[in-house]
DNA sequence: ATAGGTGAGTTCACATTCAGAACCAAGTCG
DNA sequence: CGACTTGGTTCTGAATGTGAACTCACCTAT
């Protein structure tokens, strides 16, 4: 993934760089870390809180933690000074992951599970949301199915 | 992941559930399978493509779309009868992943890179697209920062 | 007809990463 | 005092990923 020495750049005309789906990934493409951003969602936010509802081994999610840190998705505070805690919160970097994790839960809803899928309520009428593509200029909304041009991202061609 | 021996039900009065996040990361969460995907949808197609543009191990690609085609995110079709080849397409369990890969993209965009983000227009007017959530009862349309209950996902709390 | 090329794999030896258990440190509680 | 908690680190085998070489079926050019 990082010795390209040989390549002739046969990919720049399809999208000229690394594209930013795969520097998410560089952040959040192993098997931890996704998971362990959704329970900062659902607001866990201490290691053992982490450690147990996850069921990750310690070294790996005290390494996941640090990267998740430094790569600015998560504020590592201390909460309790004399018995010295810490504790993990979202940034707003982290927060702005919130689509793709709605995303996500909503294709296992509706592809994976037999299950009620989990709905998610707008607060102030208590109905259905949905997750969908609007064009302010038109004010037109649609979802994935309808969407057709994208740049960078082209439909199955 | 998978073995849950000694496991209270501790984590049932958070979600009740494996939650569906974590189903879709059993298919899509290692550091290949998301850029698999992504190449699918730009519309690579074959073994050998896949191969090259993501600089992936023979072995590891084969394992991969084995496990999509099985999991019914691609389907492995024959093209070619005489020397048999064969392609893997995005079924639609798979081309309903758009909005999840639209999303890591566009988090990426804003988040991590300084280039100019890949933006999505609309067709028919060439107006950039926005993700957004939408409420078709109330008509309203309004970004994840402006999104405040979810069940299951709950935010920062 | 043979030599070389390609697409789609498999097999193997090696390196990295992960898991699980034990250990540690700092503080707190009984 | 000793036990317990949180938040780690260190260690050792197991699983997984890597790259190189090999296979097999076909195609193309000489």
């Amino acid at each position: 993934m990082a010795k390209f020495d040989e390549r002739d750049d046969r990919e720049a005309n399809q999208d000229d760089r690394a594209c930013s789906i795969q520097d998410s990934l560089d952040i959040l493409g192993d098997r931890w870390t996704i998971l362990i951003m959704r329970d900062a969602f659902r607001g866990v936010r201490r290691f053992d809180d982490f450690r147990r509802d996850l069921d990750i081994a310690r070294p790996v999610l005290t390494e996941r933690l640090k990267r998740l840190v430094v790569a600015g998705v998560l504020d590592r505070r201390l909460y309790c000074e004399r018995p010295p805690r810490y504790e993990y919160r979202l940034t707003p970097m982290g927060a702005a992951l919130s689509p793709t994790l709605v995303a996500l839960m909503r294709w296992g809803d509706e592809w994976l599970t037999d299950e009620p899928p989990t709905v998610l309520v707008h607060e102030t009428c208590g109905e259905p949301l949905d997750q969908a593509f609007v064009c302010w200029h038109c004010d037109e909304t649609f979802t994935q199915s309808a969407i057709a041009s994208r740049p960078g991202l082209t439909p199955t061609t």
